[in-house]
DNA sequence: CTTACATCCTGATTGC
DNA sequence: TGCAATCAGGATGTAA
């Protein structure tokens, strides 16, 4: 399930390994995603080079010259995968939606079973008036994510504190599984109303958003069945889950089981003894 | 405005 | 053993 950490790892190695490369052909052999991929993508595309690879949120901006944007989005099982004109690095796999070929022979494949994910190219300017970003709320590692920011737009707010964390227009980046990592370490239980979080508690959480994140991203994502980066790895921050996916084993801090419940249709994982 | 919930989809897992 | 039901979830749309 790919979220911040995993997002920002294929960006980081996509942007080693396709920056600078032309896209010479492009074929969309499944258009049907959560928005329909233009199925002329070709037309526009080819002949275009690779600039920088960005990230907002969990969305994944490909920068083309002439200043086209290739914004894709993984969904909850997508891929893209950059296959090699190597050996043993086979095209046409189940639910390849979407094929680039680059100059050097390689493929930039977008592969989606779910297809919840969607990918999109946009014109010169179009990224700023795109509502899907205009609504995100700042990156977890921006300064402005803070206890005063979380404290001020929780206020009156009666939902649970962990679905204000997987808001994207609270913050960009968290999902299912993070949120309930992060309160974990913040100690503070996920179904507890965001209204009735403390100032204190709030400054935890910034804290603790940040930190969860940044070591997820040092192990390069996580992989609980699915997500696989560029080069087709599993992400390595499963096995340093403390609450995620840990329904019924012993707390790691005080050895009670972690609890598993649903929240706003989430599983979602907590500590009944650790977190208040 | 906020909150709740159904919806999209296929593969893995669970249950009988 | 085999098949059917269930679960997984990011974002969105609708309703209350």
């Amino acid at each position: 399930m790919p979220e911040l950490p995993e997002v920002e790892s294929l960006r980081r190695l996509l942007a080693r390994s396709v920056v600078g490369r032309t896209i010479v052909a492009a074929v969309v052999k499944e258009a049907r995603l959560r928005r329909i991929v233009a199925p002329d993508l070709a037309v526009t595309i080819i002949g275009r080079t690779i600039e920088a690879i960005g990230r907002r949120a969990k969305y994944l901006l490909i920068e083309l010259s002439g200043g086209y944007v290739l914004m894709v989005h993984l969904g909850m099982s997508g891929s893209l995968t950059h296959r090699g004109a190597a050996f043993g690095d086979p095209l046409n796999a189940r639910h390849d939606h979407v094929e680039l070929t680059l100059d050097d022979g390689s493929h930039l494949v977008y592969n989606d079973p779910r297809r919840f994910g969607l990918m999109v190219l946009l014109s010169p300017g179009e990224i700023e008036t795109l509502a899907e970003l205009k609504d995100l709320g700042p990156e977890p590692f921006a300064k402005e994510f803070n206890a005063d920011y979380l404290w001020r737009i929780s206020r009156g707010r009666k939902g649970a504190i962990k679905n204000l964390l997987m808001d994207q227009r609270i913050v960009a980046g968290v999902g299912n599984i993070y949120a309930s990592e992060i309160l974990f370490r913040a100690r503070v239980r996920p179904t507890r109303r965001a209204g009735r979080v403390t100032r204190v508690e709030f400054a935890r959480i910034a804290e603790k958003t940040a930190e969860v994140l940044r070591e997820a991203v040092g192990s390069r994502g996580t992989t609980i069945i699915s997500y696989r980066d560029s080069q087709g790895q599993p992400g390595g921050f499963a096995t340093k889950l403390r609450a995620y996916d840990r329904g019924g084993e012993p707390c790691l801090e005080c050895t009670t089981p972690i609890r598993q419940i649903v929240i706003g249709q989430r599983s979602s994982f907590y500590c009944p003894r650790c977190q208040k």
